[in-house]
DNA sequence: ATACCTGCAAAAGCTTTGCACAAGG
DNA sequence: CCTTGTGCAAAGCTTTTGCAGGTAT
């Protein structure tokens, strides 16, 4: 099982919990079991393939609330909603894992994450300038990667 | 009329006009009717802008026409597209215009354009390091406006 | 008990596609 | 002429919404 990452799931559902209660909102065991799902994966997927997942392991959910869950974890910074360059939501777990932006192979869709301390600077720099408060960034390069790119799209 | 750019009307449909013949495409006046639009306009829009726009001035297209010729005008970099964060492509005409990424307000949608040098570096540095041929990149800000925002969204 | 949440299906919104007709080369 | 491009409407896809029934608190 893939949940050998830097914070176990208990933690992680401990910290969705205390969320849960200061917005005084309903602790519901599709939440969890949502959370749960997408913390045993180490992917960027979209909405419909966490809903099939489910389904597939006969957890009885509807993809109304496979989206208003993810939807509430991205506020609880549980979760991070991406956009990379087509028009469908990707997702990732967030929790422990350093900022990091993405590199798409236009050829065959592959995701590599990667740090750069630069990306802070400039959004100090600019919000300074600019008088914005910025409070998130998306950047993500594009090309493709060399070579070994199967196209497996 | 807002042609007053650094490049003018012309030196545009020059430029496509190479490209249509390069490509052995057709010299089509809806091609450019859409491409002279979007160059009298210094904003970020939506297709569906565009289209509504040129009806509005009598010009007879359809979407179907708008959606392939914006597709075309990227493919010959004289258009550039965008996703700032929802779900709907924006575009902005691109000749002239020193390459630069955004700022977006999560409250009232204004968007601020900025340059910064280290989005180049971070470019090539990640390329190397990482065995990527990165040809193209998107870097939104997003944060709000400090003080004037009027939330107009 | 009573909001809140869920499931289901329908609707909405952006984009693509199919087909018949038009027109560029 | 022949093939590409266009208009129109329908279909496709992701996401949102409305409503009736369920359930956490």
């Amino acid at each position: 099982m893939a949940t050998n990452t830097i914070n176990n799931i208990e933690e992680v559902k401990e910290i969705f919990n205390r969320h849960l209660t200061e917005q005084k909102m309903r602790k519901t065991p599709e939440r969890y079991a949502i959370l749960e799902e997408i913390y045993s994966r180490n992917d960027h997927f979209d909405a419909e393939a966490l809903y099939i997942h489910m389904k597939t392991k006969n957890y009885r959910v509807s993809r109304a609330t496979v989206y208003n869950t993810l939807d509430l974890l991205v506020t609880c910074d549980l979760v991070k909603k991406h956009q990379f360059g087509d028009n469908l939501a990707k997702y990732e777990k967030s929790l422990g894992y350093r900022q990091h932006d993405h590199l798409i192979c236009n050829d065959c869709g592959k995701i590599v994450e990667f740090c750069d301390p630069r990306v802070q600077q400039i959004k100090n720099m600019m919000g300074d300038l600019l008088n914005f408060k910025v409070t998130s960034h998306s950047l993500n390069l594009y090309g493709n990667c060399a070579g070994a790119c199967e196209k497996t799209k």
